[in-house]
RNA sequence: GGAGGGGUGGCCGAGCGGUCAAUGGCAGCAGACUGUAAAUCUGCCGACUUAAUUGUCUACGUAGGUUCAAAUCCUACCCCCUCCA
């Protein structure tokens, strides 16, 4: 590892964003220099990114605080195609309409990250398919086609794995590297961007950005990847129960989010520390080498602070303080969901079943049933002892609701609802 | 266009006329143990329904057919892979 004098590139290798550059004294280098420009691309295959693409938002975040202007690039024109890398199937096509929705939510997500507007730093949103759908096949292979070689595109993984795994690749996918490389190009041009980030399986489209700036526009540009996250138990970060870790609010609740970091395993607690909090790097050694169930405060401290990022300091305190008088007190907390069922249904009694399923917390009425048989199912604190139980008036507490519970961690909240 | 191989539950992958709602693995859910961790062990894991695996329905690419009975056999079609042209 070269001396590294830039801020920037010194953040970015003390808080874990580093995996792979292509030149990193000269990045370094430049980063002293003056002002860079560095850009990310996202998918918009949903409405929302989720805390998989996180880490290279906070990449973004930090570009940002160290004085550099990050671009966001939503790939309205590549989600078009599909990026055939770590896939062994095409993705199905979206329209534009979904792409626009898509879209319209991904930049809330980035909203809450980076600051957006005019000025030297301020972060820049922009389609590619500004530039993608206006292509010309004939010039576009002319100009840009023959500096790819096909030999060496065979070569790369994304390539190369679905080959080796005799899985279908169409040449629209195929072309998906070529697309992402004069997406760079075309930063450079516009924007002067000089830096493409990425996790580490983008290395080799990234590589291919880089080399094309250098044919075609005889300049030097820098790649930059980051480590592929992975629970230390080697799961895939961010697929939970419910699915993917949304970071809005609408798909997935800041107390579940802060719910998702509480639960992080203890020998992820530094890394995550380090990339998804701004805490200082004294204060995480210090969390990091607590023993024992002593961890949990370090994993507390993560909860917040990754729910302050992405949802408000506001909304992390409540999740917070909820997750204490659920799991430390024992009594309810203003976070959790509440349902609301109609008073009279209330009043005739609910079969146990039934409830669950309106509350959410199982899916069918054979899935609640079997949580019930499991003895996993409360009402209350106390275990259901039969899924034919009816639940009803008597059964609401002091203050008027009561809690259904799916395993000793979810939790609805069920209130009358006046009519 | 020709020859061959293949499409099975969220994924991988068995089954190749009845005992198949379909072996097994992964993922998931719950229980035990714990620290709201990991590892481990146990149970569950299509939907609805019943006092009860009771009954019904939907499912093995799509549409038909043969059979008392089909994921399993036949026909046509669609899609994918490999080799040849």
């Amino acid at each position: 590892m070269p001396d590294i004098r830039s801020p920037l590139l010194q953040t970015f290798i003390d808080r874990g964003h580093l995996h792979q550059c292509t030149d990193l004294e000269g990045l370094d280098r430049a980063a002293l220099a003056g002002r860079l420009t560095g850009y990310i691309g996202f998918d918009c295959t949903a409405d929302s990114l989720h805390v998989g693409g996180l880490i290279q938002i906070m990449t973004l975040r930090r570009l940002q605080q160290n004085g550099h202007r990050p671009i966001v690039v939503l790939g309205g024109g590549t989600t078009k195609i599909g990026d055939p890398s770590g896939k062994d199937e095409a993705r199905k096509l979206l329209t534009d309409e979904d792409i626009a929705a898509n879209m319209a939510g991904i930049r809330r997500n980035f909203e809450r990250f980076l600051s957006f507007g005019d000025g030297p730093t301020d972060a820049i949103l922009i389609n590619n398919a500004e530039w993608l759908d206006k292509l010309e096949y004939i010039p576009f292979l002319r100009d840009v086609g023959r500096h790819f070689s096909v030999n060496r595109m065979l070569t790369f993984d994304s390539v190369k794995l679905r080959l080796e795994r005799e899985q279908p690749l169409s040449f629209l996918e195929f072309n998906y590297m070529i697309l992402q490389a004069y997406d760079f190009v075309e930063l450079a041009r516009r924007y002067n961007c000089a830096i493409q980030f990425g996790g580490s399986d983008q290395w080799g489209n990234i590589v291919s950005g880089t080399d094309l700036g250098r044919r075609i526009l005889n300049r030097e540009l820098y790649g930059f990847t980051s480590p592929l996250l992975t629970t230390a138990s080697g799961a895939k970060m961010g697929k939970t129960a419910a699915g993917a870790v949304w970071l809005s609010p609408e798909r997935l609740s800041p107390y579940d989010y802060w719910q998702f970091w509480r639960n992080t395993e203890d020998a992820d607690v530094g890394r995550f520390l380090r990339l998804f909090t701004e805490l200082p790097l004294d204060e995480i050694a210090r969390l990091e080498a607590l023993d024992g169930a002593d961890i949990n405060e370090a994993k507390k401290r993560l909860a917040t602070e990754a729910t302050a990022l992405a949802h408000g300091t506001e909304a992390a305190a409540e999740a917070a303080d909820t997750a204490r008088r659920v799991f430390e007190e024992g009594v309810l907390g203003s976070a959790l969901p509440i349902v609301e069922i109609g008073a009279d249904a209330l009043a005739a009694g609910i079969q146990a079943a039934e409830l669950f399923v309106l509350a959410g917390l199982a899916s069918s009425k054979g899935e609640a049933r079997r949580l019930i048989k499991g003895g996993g199912a409360r009402l209350n604190d106390a275990v259901i002892a039969g899924d034919g139980q009816s639940i009803g008036q008597t059964d609401l507490t002091a203050d008027g609701s009561l809690k259904l519970s799916s395993g000793r961690k979810s939790h609805v909240i069920i209130r009358p609802k006046k009519n």
